[in-house]
DNA sequence: CGTATGTCAGTAGTACTGATATCG
DNA sequence: CCGATATCAGTAATACTGACATAC
């Protein structure tokens, strides 16, 4: 077995400083490292859509609550786990871009509601899908069953550390 | 089992583009989730030691390295994954801290070298010491045997996607 | 001259806090 | 008046590209 970078992380560190860093840094690292592909990845498929992945990501939370595409910035916010300013901003661009449609409840004055457009919800799809290839294409050689496993993994690391998500 | 947060991403896509995500895509979404609880692990760790992520970084990198703590930029851009001028940008930050210290190479003028002062090499060691920690306990809930079943996983995973690093 | 090394300015993306406005 | 909802301005941190300088 091959030493990868991380490995060789870890072999630097008990080299210099002996038990400073442990099996959980360990699996940090190789998750942050996995992860940043992963981010790459999504970045360019949806700025091949014109999209940031922040403004993606709030295309996306909207579709998938299925018709009318409508969601308060509240709900919005707890979704995609942001400040309530962060995600106002996002909010801007996707109405200026003409992709999202902003109007107050009728109920709650209080109250915005937040939906997709036409063209948002056009978008929003083709901009998922190209997501969702790319990340398929960045993992192809995994095997099948291998993706499952370390999913189950991952499932169980965030039910440890996060109990209250729902895990 | 309880659905958490990628369960009811999944399910929801599931009803309302069926296939439009697949098992990769709910690897993916773990993986960013966590990394992402991670990664703000690590920043509140180092931000107590007035560091940011990316000095950080830099800083451990070249003290575990060993003796004299001292690498060229373009060897930290290698270790790093960062652009040249990313790197540039962080040293100028570290040197105006008084954390590392530059020359000039004697033996090719056109190469620089960078090294821990003894104020950098202490910040290191204990801002690497508090972030391993901080993970630690994040981690804490985590049995280790599963931690290193998942990290095992994970390795398999990079390697499959990037059978150049030596993994 | 062409290539390699490194720096810096400018810029894009992310996402925060705090001030403010509005409504119940 | 207090709390909830939402927006916006300002700011910090990340990290890029392109222009440039210097040295082999």
């Amino acid at each position: 077995m091959v030493a990868d970078r991380t490995d060789r992380l870890v072999d630097a560190w008990e080299r210099e400083l002996p038990g400073a860093i442990g099996p959980y840094t360990e699996l940090s690292k190789r998750l942050v490292d996995l992860a940043r592909r992963i981010d790459v990845t999504i970045q360019e498929a949806v700025a091949q859509h014109g999209l940031t992945v922040a403004e993606h990501d709030v295309l996306a939370a909207l579709r998938r609550q299925g018709d009318p595409f409508r969601l308060t910035p509240t709900q919005l916010k707890d979704e995609l786990l942001l400040s309530s300013g962060g995600t106002s901003n996002v909010l801007r661009q996707l109405a200026d871009k003409g992709l999202v449609q902003r109007g107050r409840s009728e109920a709650d004055g209080r109250s915005r509601w937040v939906q997709l457009t036409p063209a948002g919800v056009s978008l929003a799809e083709a901009a998922v899908l190209a997501s969702s290839r790319a990340q398929a294409r960045l993992l192809r050689d995994v095997p099948k069953q291998q993706a499952a496993r370390t999913a189950t993994e991952l499932r169980k690391v965030l039910a440890a550390i996060d109990p209250s998500s729902g895990g």
